[in-house]
DNA sequence: TCCATCATGTAAACAGTTACATGATTGC
DNA sequence: GCAATCATGTAACTGTTTACATGATGGA
């Protein structure tokens, strides 16, 4: 077994969680131009990643020649945009991703820019720690008042699913806040 | 403003996640070898990264480049092994990355793989779905359990920033359980 | 002695970011 | 007509991963 390096973070079907992410929007938003997924990134309040046009044209040009998504017609104005839609091997691909949903690196503990700098607080003076975690908790309160409110408007729109994802980032956000206050608690 | 690709990712003190992490191990643990710190990251239940032995050695060279850590001696066995410690340059760094805790990138919504295939669950048969949601819970439950163990068996030891951090990852899992929970009941 | 593990690296591959370029469309 | 923004890309850079290499140590 020479070479592995293809198989670096990627879960079942072969697929990176971003190129899972990609190919689950040209799923549900087929057919779709890579601009679209974009925008369903931005949008959503948790941003993996930046979704930078540099991440995602090249990625679903990588897609297409696994023969996993497909042009499937252009959008028709003078701006050659192109409409994918997934192949059958694309849709098997995306259920065996899914069914990494099970898997240890899928269920145990996600990384958190705020509990990594925690680990780390015992250097700092004790005022500037109480500054500092009372400065997060404001802004965990106004974090999660925003995701309350998409969350509220994706339920009176009636989609389901995404509702009920905003629900769980809504409920990261209060362990965390929860959390944040326990650590004031404690040390403070 | 030509050229700003070295601020990619990089919070306050100029510093990635993983150069701040570093840092704050060193800090916490100096003096202390390359491999000390990965060892730091491994038995750690929250695996930001893999710690490679590729990523630690060159970015440790890195931050001795930049002045933050400085070779304080050698193990005295024979594996020619580098002890570091911070520079005072280094403990400032360290500090103002330590100061984005408040900052929005910090308190967002954290990426989450198990949510992140959740928003593309709409397309499995419900039979499907429903029991990969079931074998997560199961999964969730045991890793839940083991953070657990791991946040008692701290504060017993009576490391108190330790056993926090881990409370923080303990709340997060449950967090999550319980949401998985709600996903069945509203889906199932 | 031999073997597993400890410990320190290096090289190639690759994914994702920033910044830039370019043309189309829309609103004023 | 002009500006802002929409939309589709490309290029350079960099950090991380995987896999390999190499020597030291400790226990059977």
């Amino acid at each position: 077994m020479k070479r592995k390096a293809r198989s670096a973070g990627r879960a079942g079907g072969g697929l990176t969680e971003l190129e899972g992410s990609v190919l689950g929007t040209v799923g549900a938003r087929e057919p779709c131009t890579p601009y679209a997924v974009r925008r369903d990134f931005q949008i959503s309040p948790s941003r993996y990643w930046s979704a930078s046009a540099g991440a995602i044209y090249p990625l679903m040009r990588r897609l297409e020649h696994r023969g996993l998504i497909r042009v499937q017609g252009t959008t028709g104005d003078g701006r050659r945009g192109r409409l994918y839609g997934l192949t059958l091997a694309g849709r098997r691909a995306l259920g065996r991703w899914l069914r990494t949903l099970a898997d240890p690196a899928t269920t145990g503990v996600p990384p958190d820019p705020l509990r990594n700098r925690v680990a780390f607080f015992a250097t700092l003076d004790p005022a500037t720690r109480r500054t500092l975690l009372d400065a997060a908790a404001v802004e965990l309160r106004a974090d999660l008042e925003r995701v309350r409110e998409y969350a509220l408007r994706q339920k009176a729109d009636g989609r389901t699913y995404e509702s009920l994802v905003s629900a769980g980032a809504e409920r990261m956000l209060a362990a965390r806040l929860e959390w944040i206050v326990e650590v004031i608690r404690v040390t403070g």
